[in-house]
DNA sequence: CTGAAAGCGCTTACAG
DNA sequence: CTGAAAGCGCTTACAG
């Protein structure tokens, strides 16, 4: 690791002018040679900033902390852990994670993110929630992902749940289906509420009204699957739209029972938490992704909007630090995101 | 954030005392008394260490880099961070996560972590594989999680796949399966060899031969499916032993093709690539869940043993960072991980 | 335009 | 037993 002191005894000039010029702080304040000649050997020598020593001084360490709940139980979680770490090595940022089993657990590990000076917080929660912010958070800049603030009060990155509804029953419906079944679930979430508004209203524009009974909100294996066969022989529905890839996979079994052939006899569209339909399962599903990764990213790049706008003007990155690809654009960020319709076999060519 | 300088005013002794008995170097240096007052006082200010600008001097941050390569195509990943950050948390480590797309990234993303001064990294492929190791990553201590070195030189952790084999089969031999199917995939992987030949001798200690038609290795959706079926129509196997979940959904789809009951007619048995059996989907698979949490946690613990033993008069942590659970024995760690079957209703019972 | 100096919070010989 | 001093790599007034 070269030091800034190494640069300044090649160049023959004094620390303080290496730091004002490798922070870009040099105009009119260096002469413009020896500018360059700091430039030039800090080049040669591979010279890269100690964010840890900066950090004593300027107490911005550039790291940032991404808190999440129970990862563990959330196989999809890894899409948002990437997104974020993408935004952030972009940004020049880098990323302290930690777990939290619920939020007695959550203020210690915060604790020890905040030893580690970070300048701000993701907490990200695994499914769409209504939640308290531990007060603890409050410090520092922080953004909520894939939650929102109880009291609505903290800046927070959600999938767009009514969308999602709307979006899968108007491709239900652009297929020529005649009758559309809803298949939630009867746990309490905000998804399951939002994406049956959706699902209604899409419904609704397009003039059609099959009845609540095609709605059915179920839990449990062998209660999803006696309720799924009962309305394939009673109401033969032809389109179905799916809470969650479980129970996208219980119409694949009870279709697969009743002879009837996905993609040809009915159509099916769930969303695909778990990602296994789109990636690894066969046959594939015609699913709609969560923005797991879209959450982590934008979550990351609002971050870092806050933490450099109460210090604008904080110093650019030196050279070697720069990344080619297009910055995003911080203030852009949504406070919710589309989501994609990935589009497979299982709906039918009409 | 209060500092040993606030903790020397209020005690009225100097920097170096309240350093000195905050590390527990004070025995027969510092007076008890000023040494239990120094204590207190820190106890009483909640004062915890300033890790940076100790790492300054002392060049340890006790910060650990988590390096995994495509974390996005893998929703099972989460496991193997979480125990990894369990470990760290428990160990008084903090873990640096970052992504890498392959080997020329793997660099750029090494450097960062590298001026944040890690202490070691974890390299963490997403599948056992064999792998070969950047070499920036060599100036530092480091273990390899899911891969194995090329070279065998490394520590790595990886799970037990000729044993995954194995004891699947054991269990369907003990529920009397009488015609047992290998399905497997296509594609070149460590674990396809290993788990089938632990399958093969599984068969082979219990005097039973099958034959090689009954071992089939396929790749694809469609492929897959119509092999299962004709091994069904001709073969009739009674138990199905399957390489991942993609492979066990296979099987559950033909079987409700052709009218045979998981758990009675056949048994089935399948590793959960993405816990998508065991945590959200139904009809339940019996399981073999890959120790993905197991090898995060055992591969930090092996790592902050081996930081450790290069400096071994390092400082205990201030009373406030101790956690009372055990601490993992760190020279424990397994080089393979046995992995745990999950049992669920779709072995028959006997 | 440039450098000497102080300081961020800590550790570590060294002197007393 | 205890403290003054130097230093880790950096930034930032301040003096010249």
């Amino acid at each position: 690791m070269t030091t800034m002191k190494e640069i300044a005894q090649r160049t023959g000039v004094s620390v303080s002018t290496v730091s004002l010029v490798l922070n870009n702080r040099d105009a009119g304040r260096v002469k413009p040679g020896t500018a360059s000649h700091v430039r030039q050997t800090a080049q040669a020598l591979g010279y890269q900033p100690n964010p840890l020593a900066r950090s004593l001084r300027t107490s911005k360490t550039r790291i940032l902390g991404f808190i999440s709940e129970e990862i563990a139980t959330t196989p999809y979680a890894g899409g948002m852990i990437l997104g974020a770490q993408d935004a952030a090595s972009r940004l020049g940022y880098v990323m302290l994670t930690v777990n939290t089993d619920g939020i007695a657990n959550a203020n210690d590990e915060i604790a020890a993110l905040q030893r580690y000076g970070v300048d701000g917080f993701v907490y990200a929660k695994m499914f769409n929630c209504l939640t308290s912010v531990p007060s603890s958070l409050a410090s520092l800049p922080f953004v909520l992902a894939d939650a929102q603030d109880e009291e609505h009060r903290s800046p927070s990155i959600t999938p767009d749940e009514f969308q999602i509804g709307y979006d899968a029953t108007r491709r239900l419906i652009a297929a020529d289906c005649a009758h559309i079944a809803y298949i939630g679930s009867s746990d309490p979430m905000l998804a399951q509420g939002l994406r049956l508004a959706g699902h209604r209203q899409a419904l609704k524009d397009a003039g059609l009204d099959f009845g609540s009974h095609m709605q059915i909100s179920v839990s449990g294996n062998e209660a999803a699957l006696s309720a799924i066969d009962r309305m394939i022989e009673s109401e033969h529905p032809d389109g179905f739209f799916c809470f969650n890839d479980a129970r996208a996979m219980q119409v694949y079994l009870c279709a697969a029972r009743h002879g009837l052939h996905i993609g040809e006899d009915i159509s099916v569209i769930g969303v695909d938490n778990h990602r296994v339909f789109a990636e690894t399962l066969s046959p594939r599903l015609t699913s709609v992704e969560l923005p797991h990764y879209e959450m982590g990213f934008w979550a990351v790049s609002k971050l870092v909007s806050l933490i450099e706008e109460q210090n604008p003007s904080e110093a650019t990155l030196p050279p070697t630090d720069r990344d080619t690809a297009p910055m995003p654009l911080l203030d852009s960020a949504p406070a919710q995101i589309h989501c994609r319709l990935i589009e497979k076999e299982s709906v039918r060519r009409r």
